[in-house]
DNA sequence: TATCATTTTTACCGTTTGGTCAAATCTCTT
DNA sequence: AAGAGATTTGACCAAACGGTAAAAATGATA
């Protein structure tokens, strides 16, 4: 008797993946990735992705159906790791406490998810056509429930008067800028290429700049 | 006896520009930028860049030699505009008066200047490729010498002890944010697509971050 | 080891892309 | 109005592109 297995000849379709399967669609994925967030959904070639991979044109869409199928499943498993550290915020503890970690939480997702912060800086720049449900459903919703809680901190002179929604953004600016323009501040730091070692110094800055004050009231001599 | 003129058939090198010339060098370079913006240096086509014109593809080769020429020229006038905001901040005004205005100028040039500002950061997502240069030299240069600015004032406890080149980044990135993320900014406030209203809540939050206080000192009760 | 499903490859297809060419049209000056 | 130069166009090209079909090779399992 034959195996009882999957009907449909679509892989992806399959009720269980086989080793095979499993390493080849990361392979695509990280390879993706790579040429995704350096050129963006229109830049980036089937054949350029398939050379990264080390596979065939023509095996890499076994895997998977077109191009956009595989940028949809980057951006699927992107968005969980962009708002995970924005849940993590409290409205029980400190506010510089709150900010603080959160801050802490961005910056190290910055360094540890490069490619996923570019791949997400792409998408914003050509006008989020792939995403913008998201930004306009989840996204919003989750900043208007911590906006609520900045507000509560406002309101109880915990917090300066400032628009909440705002200072998310220069929070998300400030972090993801060590990712999304990373040549960059290699380049006026006068690092190496693959050099990394600015993120101490960063955090270090942003601690200070959200936490602390940079500039001291002015004297009365 | 014929006219004394250039003698190159490629107009750009003629010694002076007609009428027309002018014209549609000007409608190829406002168009290419729209293109170039959202999708990037890769993702953009001549195709489409002809289309936006409004011109014949073959025409606007006419004008400049090829897809890399054109983007040159976009990224060399938009060097300036990106530069000239930091030229003006003197050693000589206070540091809340210094960096107050000069979050200010930053901040209208991502207003006025969104696309420009988005090809920038195309550019940067890309690695960077056509300006490297630029950013190891030029920028680096000027930042070196505003970063002593910054380093005085600190050293006259007139700032608080930071990297003053972070702080530089710190500003870039929160003003460039409302240009490069416009749509995300939008998405999030639950604003139109063509609404840019949130300057002005923006100014008013980079104000009170990097020039007051935002988490006040921890009370003693 | 035979069998069947899975995986990979080869050869290909139609379209899009960056770019060329020569002819046709337009514009400006005399 | 005519001539010269500037501009525009249509037809075209080779390479790159996203994607397909079918056969060949490999792997798992009985």
């Amino acid at each position: 008797m034959t195996q009882i297995s999957a009907s449909s000849e679509n892989p992806a379709e399959r009720r269980s993946k086989t080793r095979i399967q499993k390493e080849n669609e990361t392979r695509i994925l990280l390879a993706a990735l790579e040429v995704f967030s350096e050129n963006g959904f229109r830049g980036a070639t089937l054949d350029r992705i398939a050379a990264t991979a080390k596979m065939s044109k023509p095996n890499l869409l076994y895997y998977f159906k077109n191009k956009e199928e595989i940028h949809v499943a980057l951006l699927t498993d992107l968005l969980d790791v962009w708002l995970a550290p924005l849940r993590e915020i409290s409205p029980h503890g400190e506010p510089a406490d709150e900010i603080g970690s959160y801050i802490r939480r961005k910056l190290e997702s910055s360094r540890q998810f490069p490619r996923e912060s570019r791949l997400f800086a792409n998408e914003m720049l050509a006008g989020a056509p792939h995403i913008g449900d998201f930004l306009q459903s989840e996204l919003k919703q989750l900043v208007d429930e911590k906006a609520a809680i900045f507000q509560g901190w406002i309101d109880e002179r915990r917090l300066a008067p400032c628009d909440p929604r705002h200072l998310l953004f220069a929070i998300w600016s400030t972090t993801q800028h060590y990712a999304d323009f990373s040549v960059q501040v290699r380049h006026v730091l006068g690092l190496q290429p693959g050099d990394v070692s600015y993120y101490e110094e960063a955090l270090s800055m942003l601690e200070t700049l959200f936490l602390s004050r940079l500039v001291p009231p002015a004297s009365t001599d």
